[in-house]
DNA sequence: GTCTATATAATGATAGAC
DNA sequence: GTCTATCATTATATAGAC
């Protein structure tokens, strides 16, 4: 596992330094440090900062990307872009959490193909689901998409409110039980549902921000 | 609304500039040139970054807690620090959004009181609601919070998939309409729910990150 | 491929004039 | 209160030795 090209152990260093210091805040030298080369090597390498990022975006997206094409050929019946996020490595999704809240064209186009993605399964569910009951299709498929993304981005506050690291094998299942609990029971009255689509749809006739 | 005291000017421009550019992408400089003045001046008044950032983060947190306790004094059967965040004025929200990822004490710390605050609303709720049938409340609130949290986190990549800003009044109701959606129709088969349920015990006994 | 040395630019912070 | 001038630090990026 560690007689990788330099070039690699570069990258896997950059990955984890902007995980955890974001775009601004990962340095040549931390990430020439934490890779133990030296800061030249990297620029060597690399060209530039903006390049290694470049580099990192897309290897972080097209590693999702891989791992939802695995599930769907061999038909574990997987959902597709949203569990291939959860089967990501932790390195990966740390970066990908920074990155969704940063912004970049690639994080941009994942979750844009995510939607797409989704909203394709919900018109023509596979076994098991069925259509859901909204005739606004694009905003749902929306946010089950921010759902699943937003656990991600958002894991290091889960984890702490947990007790336990919720991107780990111990403490993802958890939190995914508790969302699975909250798709299937019902704890709004339909009278209170009734009465927040009326107050949302006031909100959108003439409220405020 | 504009003759505000300069320290104030000041302190909203860097609020802005947090939001877009993050903790370390935002300088003295540019805090100062979005707010007209000096650079000098941003130093007189806060002494330093990492204190401006600091009565950024009170400011902030002191705005989504008094929006909080409006509506509950107010009695409109408001949920709370959910809706706070929802109510809140669209540059707290950003930074929010922004504060949520990169960490900071005082975002920890709203995190961990929404999730507690809607865990003892879970365990007496109010008219309208029912208690949630789950053996893991701790989780089950954890993740109603990163939900609604969550789709503050992710606004900008929701409001390109939507087409409209959900941060503002018109594209808010429409995210929050399928959200309540997504809570009370039930596309998951019983089966299905099942055999989920059972994956994720399997994973959490044995399995993989 | 890998390193050291260095040029150049940007930033946080201080000092002092007005 | 507000500004300009300046310093010390740190960053990216380049050039050239090994």
């Amino acid at each position: 596992m560690e007689d990788l090209t330099a070039r690699a152990r570069i990258r896997n260093a950059a990955l984890e330094q902007f995980a955890t210091h974001g775009l601004k805040g990962t340095t040549i030298r931390g990430v020439a440090e934490a890779a133990g080369v030296s800061p030249g090597l990297v620029q060597h390498h690399f060209g530039s900062k903006q390049k290694l990022r470049e580099v990192c975006d897309e290897h972080v997206m097209r590693e999702i990307r891989r791992i939802k094409m695995d599930a769907l050929d061999t038909g574990t019946g997987d959902p597709g872009y949203l569990s291939a996020v959860v089967r990501a490595s932790v390195p990966i999704r740390r970066y990908l959490a920074r990155t969704l809240v940063e912004g970049s064209p690639a994080a941009a186009k994942l979750f844009d193909e995510s939607v797409e993605f989704t909203k394709e399964m919900l018109e023509a569910p596979p076994p098991g689901l069925s259509k859901p009951a909204t005739t606004d299709l694009d905003a749902y498929a929306a946010a089950m998409t921010s759902i699943a993304f937003g656990v991600v981005a958002l894991h290091e506050h889960l984890s702490r409110a947990l007790g336990e690291d919720t991107l780990s094998a111990e403490g993802y299942p958890r939190l995914a039980k508790a969302l699975m609990e909250i798709f299937t029971d019902n704890i709004m009255d339909p009278d209170l549902v009734g009465r927040n689509k009326e107050a949302l749809d006031r909100m959108e006739g003439g409220g405020r921000a």
